[in-house]
DNA sequence: CGCCGTTTCTTGACTCATTCAAGAATTGGC
DNA sequence: GCCAATTCTTGAATGAGTCAAGAAACGGCG
């Protein structure tokens, strides 16, 4: 994806075309599941004076504009993933926070589907997969 | 349940028996799903001079224990409960931040059954549900 | 093309849940 | 009861994230 599909995404969503929102969302692209400093880091490769602020604000507008998923396990910071809408999850490795991501094997699973309970409207549904990673999995034996 | 259940749930799971944890669980199991905040506060009522580190402390060793489960939804502190096991799940408020349990509908889902996947061995599915409680619905119009 | 109101960014201070550390007190096996 | 190991107290530190005020950039409009 280049710069103008960017831009593009963020007229689409009624967004205003910034420095800082084309480089995080380019960052966040580039960097799935990475946390906030790390895209801080990669936003700054790109524009290397942009304030730690105005990150926050473009992954809080790019959030709630469902351009990009903000993610946040028990225990982690939040990360970012710009792969939204396909009802994807994720596994999480208990051991080093690793992230990655899970299609759901079934098309539409039962118990996710949307609907009221306790008095909630319920609009989504979030599956965490807890585990342990490859790597953390054989250092450990 | 009184102190002596709370001291043998202790005692199965080989943890010390304290006064501190005695009472924190009995916090846990009086106020689901609440914060550490609440449960430092409930945790006084019983033991007036217990210091935010032993609370903290004993929240650990449970969790690790597995007698009360730690959740974490985004945007939250860390909340607890002792209703472990069960395989339910949670409900969430967008708007206040209020949690519910929701029994799975399905007996066991399809899509919650522990694999294998990019090398991950998964041991847990945790589902977390996303909307709007009864509240704020009201309130919101 | 340049102006203007609005939104967004910069700078810098601040919050607060959680963690760390060192020494004192408790626990439970003997 | 005594002792080693664990846990608790006290108090300071950490660090992701937020708040606030003023400067700059965006983009619609003439």
């Amino acid at each position: 994806m280049g710069n103008a599909d960017y831009e593009q995404l963020l007229r689409g969503a009624s967004l205003r075309v910034t420095r800082p929102r084309v480089a995080v969302l380019g960052a966040v692209t580039e960097n799935a599941h990475a946390d906030t400093e790390t895209i801080l880091g990669a936003v700054r490769e790109r524009l290397p004076d942009v304030s730690h602020q105005a990150v926050y604000d473009s992954l809080a507008a790019l959030s709630a504009a469902g351009i990009v998923r903000r993610i946040q396990p028990s225990g982690s910071v939040a990360r970012y993933e710009t792969r939204v809408g396909d009802n994807h999850h994720h596994v999480v490795c208990r051991s080093c926070g690793a992230i990655a991501d899970v299609d759901c094997a079934v098309g539409h699973a039962p118990c996710l589907t949307a609907s009221d309970d306790n008095g909630f409207t319920v609009d989504e549904a979030e599956v965490i997969y807890w585990g342990t990673c490859a790597d953390c999995s054989l250092s450990q034996g």
